[in-house]
DNA sequence: CTTCCTGCAAAGGCTTTGCAAAGCT
DNA sequence: AGCTTTGCAAAGCCTTTGCAGGAAG
């Protein structure tokens, strides 16, 4: 059991082999090449920690030439999913959708403080393994999982 | 690890331990009675699995004389979450909240077909335990919990 | 030329809120 | 009386959808 590592920031390299991997799945899926799309899946690569779709789409408009429309932001990220790109997560905050990024990333969950919202990353071994033995019992094969441990942090609980 | 056992029915005596304790919370913060909230909170410790606002607005339409407002029981749900009768649970689906009875239940957590839907409650003492110990080795005390498990079933994997 | 993608605006669905009447204490 | 609670309607918010023009293959 450990703290996850602080995201460690891709780099230009690291955001293009994500692009090819976006690329993969949408030629296996028939779709088309499109810059937005890239220009939506860059912003989310490049992103460090926690995001909403508001943030992608406030990235973009500063950032660069292309300014996608919200709906379409909301229309890409799902293919990101599929691409294994990122990831919802902080399903408990309630207010609105967030994602971070799985790509090149190692998989964690997260601690959450009630009362002032900081977040600690973590992953323990036992409990994948936990995890896994637990849904072969039950004839599940485990796709993904969420696990939000919810509570008061040192500061907050003084 | 075992499957969670299928949810032992409140009794009428049970409903109204229930009612007691959603009093005592009520008169602590200084709220007043109201046959209203009552009215909901015994829909809520009545139903079996896991339901809506609007499941819970229904049973009141066509079951008693009190038919509440789906804004009341709105307002009263987070009520009897803090009383410790319902929680939220199956939070990935997305659809709307859903909530299920606390009360005199065995904690359990869920392990989820994404294909059909159909939902396993399970409870793992091994991993309770090393949620504890996650939480406490960074200085959280650990109010509650999400850990939904999702995957598909025997059934769908075929 | 056929299919996908994008922006825009409108619709949707769930939840919250403002207000006035009604209910407790 | 003074505060909470309720119903109702309206507003809010996030997200999805329909459509028409534009881009890709």
């Amino acid at each position: 059991m450990h703290l996850a590592p602080p995201p460690p920031n891709l780099d230009e390299q690291g955001v293009e082999r994500g692009l090819q991997q976006l690329r993969a799945l949408t030629q296996e899926k028939g779709l088309k090449n499109s810059a937005v799309r890239e220009a939506v899946a860059r912003a989310a690569l490049s992103r460090s920690g926690h995001f909403s779709v508001e943030d992608l789409a406030s990235d973009l408009r500063h950032g660069g030439p292309k300014k996608p429309h919200s709906a379409t932001v909301y229309r890409v990220l799902p293919i990101l999913v599929e691409a294994g790109l990122v990831q919802e997560t902080l399903v408990t905050r309630g207010e609105g959708t967030f994602y971070e990024r799985t790509f090149e990333r190692e998989h964690h969950d997260h601690l959450i403080c009630t009362s002032c919202g900081s977040v600690v990353e973590f992953h323990s071994e036992a409990i994948e393994t936990l995890q896994s033995e637990l849904a072969k019992s039950f004839g599940f094969r485990l796709t993904s999982h969420v696990h939000e441990l919810l509570g008061l942090c040192g500061d907050c609980d003084s």
